[in-house]
DNA sequence: AAACCGTGCGACAATCTGCCACATCCGTGA
DNA sequence: TCACGGATGTGGCAGATTGTCGCACGGTTT
């Protein structure tokens, strides 16, 4: 098989920008070529230069959805393998997407290694080996909680409505150190 | 029994003998022939009779989960329309179920209304909505659940060990309800 | 058969959560 | 300036949840 003739070329579509750079970074380090988008109508602007082999995107940006990207990404090249990646999910969207063609559908927070697995999870070569530990429970809420938290400017009493959570939960949570992960 | 030749045959796997039998009453009495199975592997013995045109299928039952009857139900009939029909929904089964060619996929407590437009219903469309708040904790930590068990073929140990949760815990939180979101 | 492994479940103590009750602060508008 | 609404820190307490142990049962492997 010829695999070096050139790098497989990854599109990144979410408006976080910090999000984006922090795993276009982690992706090319793993030797694919990159580029980010913060919208979809930007994505579709690229799509001719860059036609992208992997791509991940989110669901709630300003403008459209990047679900409606999809059949867009697939006419460009049908053999492309879409994550939908988002810190919105819902049963209702995720459906959506993988009838729409998405190769799979993950929630934020998801480390560089689980977008990738789920990516090449679909691939024809049946690669069938579980990579690392996944996030603990606590970790997960953690890092969920600091993202609540930090859409609503530190606003704890906004943070833990938007969450469905006590304030005095939510206090004695932020109180505590967060969880950490032993290998 | 008068068997109406035109009518579509509809069947009911879920062990939730009085859901069934209500369900099935209702769907009856909108024209449709029905049949009800307490298993996945009882509906297995029922399909050389009772050749489904339409199916709903539980998850969570007592031995195989409906899930594992999609490629069965397609192959039988490859124009099979199928709803997955659960009360523990999640983001991976539906993802997983999708995958698989179910039509669609549905929380419990649905009506029959709901349950007959999303079997009838037709192309997917783009414009689905998206959620305006973050996942609740527990929601959220209820997907991950889910998604590590998939990833480890269901087996609550494996898992267990995975999330660095003690596997009574794990078992317990499996045992409740997924918390369910308003929309 | 014996040794494992995964699973379901009872019991109990340690912890955590939901919830009420204050007591501060901090802007804003009357 | 003084209320007023909203955010925040804390204490307390009953009830829910978790971490552990233990035991039984049914499969698989050896």
């Amino acid at each position: 098989m010829d695999t070096n003739s050139t790098a497989l070329r990854f599109l990144i579509v979410d408006d976080d920008e910090t999000f984006s750079r922090v795993l276009s970074r982690a992706i090319k380090r793993r030797g694919y070529e990159t580029a980010i988008a913060g919208s979809a109508e930007q994505a579709l602007t690229m799509l001719e230069t860059f036609r992208p082999d992997l791509a991940t995107l989110d669901l709630k940006m300003d403008g459209a959805s990047g679900i409606t990207l999809i059949p867009q990404l697939k006419t460009v090249n049908p053999d492309i393998r879409i994550l939908i990646l988002t810190g919105y999910a819902s049963i209702s969207t995720a459906v959506e997407a993988i009838k729409l063609g998405a190769t799979d559908y993950l929630a934020k927070p998801a480390d560089t290694d689980q977008i990738l697995a789920k990516l090449k999870g679909a691939a024809p070569d049946p690669d069938v080996e579980i990579a690392d530990k996944p996030m603990s429970v606590g970790r997960l809420e953690w890092e969920h909680i600091q993202k609540v938290l930090t859409e609503h400017e530190g606003n704890i009493s906004a943070t833990a409505r938007a969450l469905g959570m006590h304030r005095r939960t939510l206090q004695r949570k932020l109180q505590k150190r967060p969880v950490r992960e032993e290998h």
